[in-house]
DNA sequence: CCAACAGAGTGGTCTATACCTCATGATGTT
DNA sequence: AACATCATGAGGTATAGACCACTCTGTTGG
């Protein structure tokens, strides 16, 4: 595609006006700070205001300003990321903090159990691989971790053995993980889980069960079993839903408060 | 002064605007239909083309509408929620078609425990309402709900007894909850907690902690504990983060597809 | 029969201007 | 000093056009 990024500098003067903001708010400017007005925006590139406030009202829905009618434009706090994302367990790991290692239980191509055939949408029987992993933390068993995914999506995904991260992998192989679902209980282990996981009987363990979904559907299923007493979710919840009428945008005047 | 908030009724053109698309879009089109052309609005409203763009980009941005360049406007797929809601035990039995119902086992003004005290961001042994409730789904006991909410915020919120909603009670009190943070983990029951839970003993239960904050600071930290086999959470994963450039206005199409 | 083209229709960008509402600070007035 | 008023300047809403880019479709040529 020709819809080449970079360059143009023809292009769109609502973008240059809109570049020239977000420099601003990421370099010159503290949280908090006020954007140039918007009529000092028309001068200063010469196109009118509906021009300028297009390339503000943009900002503004990604969270980078907020207006304030009759005090003007700023540069607002860094959302909250308010979402839970596709993470690895790596990553998990490496917020905490703590050094992650793992050991492959199981690793190869298999025929589709019946559930996994299900949720992945892709016929009974059909191959895909699979793997089973300790996961730990410091050295300390953390999870067990079984996924299965396609191998009609990746054939050589597992050409040079497992790869220490899927995610990664099925990036390399052209299967962008897009977002996911999972769903989390709390159960007790099984015997073997117990084993595995170096707990005594009847402990209790998070079950996560996760699809992850591609540009063409899911692309992968994965089941974890976490050590209940090591492991815990953290989940942003945002407000609740407003049923529909606009009426306050909500600023969230972050302003103001603190300043002596 | 009477700095009337309220009224304006008429007022605005892109509202109405609006709500018409919103009504459109609930009740008569279907997903995927398209929407009168900007044009054919602006001679329906008798309003100028900004006035309507103004108002079909406000529903894109709320992921009501779509626009495709060169084809139309059209009513988008109800969006997956990406966000995991402030939503109350209710709500989250009827939207598992389960009838929720409560039995409050305590309720009152106590000091604050330390730990409380501690999330809520109040002096240790500050007055705090506390409630605490076994609630149900269809009759079946489902979970315990600890609850507590600083006096301060709300001095008169359980002067007609425990409310039967703490969210609605906080927002009638001018407390609106406005988004929260919830872990959760996996535990053992406690032996009254088997009790209240009707379950056996050693049987694994999903424990969330919850701080709920307004547009104050905390305003509610609650404890739940939910039996393990009969309730699971849901949630919704994000892609991995993107860097930084949004370069891309990114339409995301997503139409195509279905489309003979 | 199929490819190429032209037209119509849709959203995308942009201008230049007008008047409104709201927040703030300077100026008066009490 | 304390309070009221007003001017200023910010964003909010709205107009009436103009031209561009894209998608379709029906027509036309080969």
């Amino acid at each position: 595609m020709p819809t080449e990024t970079g360059s143009q500098p023809t292009s769109h003067k609502y973008l240059k006006v809109r570049d020239y903001l977000v420099a601003l708010a990421a370099e010159e400017l503290a949280v908090g700070d006020p954007v140039p007005s918007e009529r000092a925006l028309t001068q200063r590139f010469g196109v009118s205001r509906m021009t300028v406030r297009h390339a503000i009202d943009a900002l503004v829905s990604e969270g980078v300003l907020e207006k304030v009618q009759g005090r003007g434009t700023f540069v607002s706090a860094p959302r909250m990321d308010f979402e839970v994302r596709l993470s690895t367990f790596g990553e998990q790991m490496q917020r905490l903090g703590l050094s992650a290692s793992t050991t492959v239980l199981d690793s190869g191509a298999v025929a589709a159990p019946a559930e996994v055939a299900a949720v992945l949408g892709v016929s009974p029987g059909a191959q895909v691989h699979h793997l089973r992993r300790q996961r730990r933390a410091d050295g300390k068993p953390m999870a067990i971790e079984e996924a299965w995914i396609p191998v009609a999506l990746a054939p050589r995904l597992f050409d040079d053995g497992p790869p220490p991260s899927l995610y990664d992998a099925l990036r390399t192989h052209g299967q962008d993980p897009q977002w996911g679902e999972e769903t989390l209980a709390a159960d007790i282990a099984t015997r073997e889980e117990c084993e595995l996981l170096d707990m005594s009987e009847n402990s209790a363990v998070l079950r996560a069960t996760r699809r992850t979904h591609g540009d063409d559907g899911a692309v992968m299923f994965s089941r974890s079993c976490f050590r209940g007493d090591r492991y815990q979710v953290w989940v942003p919840l945002a407000p609740p839903h407003v049923p529909e009428k606009p009426s306050r945008p909500s600023p969230a005047p972050t302003t103001s408060k603190e300043d002596s």
